[in-house]
DNA sequence: GTCTATATCGGGATAGAC
DNA sequence: GTCTATCCCGATATAGAC
């Protein structure tokens, strides 16, 4: 354990200092200066290793992905119900950034511009991203879920999308304990599961052929990769 | 004609003079000095009309909006069918914009900031959110489209949604003139008529009635009011 | 490659006088 | 409503130490 270089001994260092001025201050009012002060470095060793103060948000969003991934056999062990498992995953994700809520919100600012380093679309965010697809793929393995054959090279990426919106209303969410967001997941995870069913019937031939169509638009556009099929 | 006050007259001026600026160097390297030298005034004066640099996006919006007001009409008399009313209402939004796409950009960084004035959820922004539902419900009146009673009270709002999400995709979109968006826009309408007929059909029951609490539950999130049933 | 120290720039934003 | 003066801070640059 703990084999961490002293590159990243120094970064984590820089972050964990950071977050606690962000507690304690708000992000807007704690500065590079005051980070670098309390983390007993110069000015110049925060930017060597943070481009930028908001490169420290998207430092803590890593971060808890890395955690997430350490956490997600565990979260899905308990059952073979794909909502179950999903619901385990949002709801430990809203756990792990409950702490620095507001944070989501500065990450947030730069997700419609897709080729912005910090938008969630973009090619520097994408080893981040396909982690966290990756997670959601590991909890449709061997579980309840059923997807249309057609569907199958889309549906991890939807799934993510899905949770990350779920993020966002959470972020913005000032309903007691973020109540509302949880009230949100289970009405549309029931929906979400009505919906697979349905889009098995045949009546839904046309509606299915154009909607992968749009489906292959917005990926392009967002510049999002179709899956393989999982093994 | 042109009753303009001392006031309104000097913020055309100054946003005129931005857009001239924005548009020669882009609104990163333009400067608020630059646009206060440029426009003839003094940098706390511009500061007086526009609190800050990102306002001034706001108001190439707003303006595109009250000009978009004028048109409307004009814009959905050729027919009743809804979705080439809504098709033309779009394109014209795009042609509109054109000229300061990146500015869209610009706007965006604080969509997923609901509370944020320059989102387009604040209450800050609702004068021109509703002004912009208020001309979707123009082109649904006397128009050909059939919506579920039960989703009567969302579905301007939602197509307003639409609008704004292709208007997103349309800024990101560097394909050459944006074609991407247009097949995006057909093909998305496409399915829209689909899934209204569908809609209706008894089989989606289920479906419909957890969609209307999911809907409930989103425009709470997002800060959006049901509709009085247009007239 | 990692870091210090320091200087400087650029520009968003504000306060207070007129 | 407008102006001047000023503050603040993110970001960059440089030169050198280990």
């Amino acid at each position: 354990m703990s084999e961490l270089s002293k590159r990243e001994k120094t970064r984590e260092h820089i972050l964990d200092t950071a977050l606690a001025l962000f507690a304690e201050q708000g992000f807007e009012k704690a500065t590079m200066r005051g980070i670098a002060k309390a983390a007993g470095l110069s000015l110049g060793a925060s930017y060597y290793h943070f481009r930028s103060k908001e490169e420290l948000a998207l430092g803590y969003y890593q971060r808890s992905g890395t955690e997430a991934a350490s956490a997600n056999a565990g979260l899905i062990a308990d059952t073979k119900d794909f909502t179950k498992r999903f619901r385990a995953l949002a709801l430990f994700k809203f756990s792990q950034l409950s702490e620095h809520r507001s944070l989501i919100k500065v990450l947030a600012r730069h997700g419609a511009d897709f080729s912005h380093p910090l938008s969630p679309f973009s090619e520097e965010s994408k080893e981040i991203r396909e982690e966290a697809i990756g997670l959601i793929e590991e909890a449709m393995e061997g579980s309840t879920i059923k997807v249309h054959k057609t569907l199958e090279p889309y549906i991890s990426t939807i799934l993510w999308l899905y949770q990350m919106g779920l993020i966002l209303y959470w972020s913005n969410d000032e309903s007691p304990d973020q109540e509302r967001t949880t009230q949100l997941l289970d009405l549309s995870l029931s929906m979400l599961e009505k919906l697979l069913k349905l889009s098995a019937l045949p009546i839904m031939r046309p509606i299915n052929s154009s909607f992968t169509r749009v489906l292959d638009l917005v990926f392009s556009g967002m510049r999002l990769e179709l899956r393989g099929v999982y093994p």
